[in-house]
DNA sequence: AGCCCATGCAATTCACAAAAGCCGAAGAAT
DNA sequence: ATTCTTCGGCTTTTGTGAATTGCATGGGCT
């Protein structure tokens, strides 16, 4: 429901990968150290990212992660709602808008137009802009 | 740092005392009763916007509050951050660049346009904006 | 004086983020 | 086949902050 850790540490995952040689399979430990992340916490991350498709894992000696697609091809938004969700900007949103006050409507018909403007700048970054940026 | 009850109950309160006649003075029993809000949480935050001037304090009996100021001069902004001041996206952009990761910077960058973003809506809606949307 | 209502602080409960641990499954190397 | 390595998934712990409640205080009206 909002910017967290996770999220921050999903993204730094998938950065580093993109920034690995082509074809290069780079395991959890490499990245945990590289990037300052608890190593199980970026475990279960990467369960996320690889379920939907962003990374690839490869298990046994010598596995770990690939990128599932470019890092052009993936937005911030993708990792994002990989690993968390669909986002809100708040809870109220969450909820189905039946049956609400007057001023949670109004509310939401506000928050709704904040939470897009948001999502916009989400989906319109890649992971390839953030490394891009790095230098 | 994030959209909460807080700052919800807060905006039905400004809310609730910009449809009140002009002049009145509405005590917090009136306000929770009608926006179905826990009195003394909203007493509460009902500090914070008096600290800040959005609205004005009557102590005594037939106390209570007014507005600060006509509620198309009051943005959503202003009492967001009234209630729990300046508005961060994520926590990592509470702590200042120095010394961080070229990751960490690079996510920074993004995170204050996407932030940016966010609070041009913020401060771009009134609460007449909101009260508006209610008929 | 007595009532009413805001003020301010303390305490509590509750939910969720953040992290760590454990055991199992899969795959490569030998 | 065995062993070692790495991911997979579940459980538990810890920590933090949200969301509330309670109480004692103080100022103003009648």
């Amino acid at each position: 429901m909002q910017f967290t850790k996770a999220e921050e540490y999903g993204i730094f995952g998938v950065m580093y990968l993109a920034t690995q040689p082509k074809g290069k399979v780079t395991p959890l430990s490499e990245i945990s150290e590289n990037q300052h992340v608890p190593e199980k916490f970026l475990a279960k991350i990467f369960q996320s990212l690889c379920r939907s498709g962003l990374v690839r894992s490869h298990r046994g000696v010598k596995g770990g992660f690939t990128l599932g697609k470019t890092s052009d091809k993936i937005t911030v938004k993708e990792v994002i709602e990989s690993i968390q969700g669909p986002y809100y900007i708040s809870k109220c949103l969450m909820e189905p808008p039946a049956g609400q006050s007057p001023a949670m409507l109004s509310l939401r018909k506000f928050l709704e137009r904040a939470q897009g403007s948001l999502l916009k700048v989400f989906s319109s970054h890649t992971i390839k802009d953030l490394t891009d940026w790095q230098d």
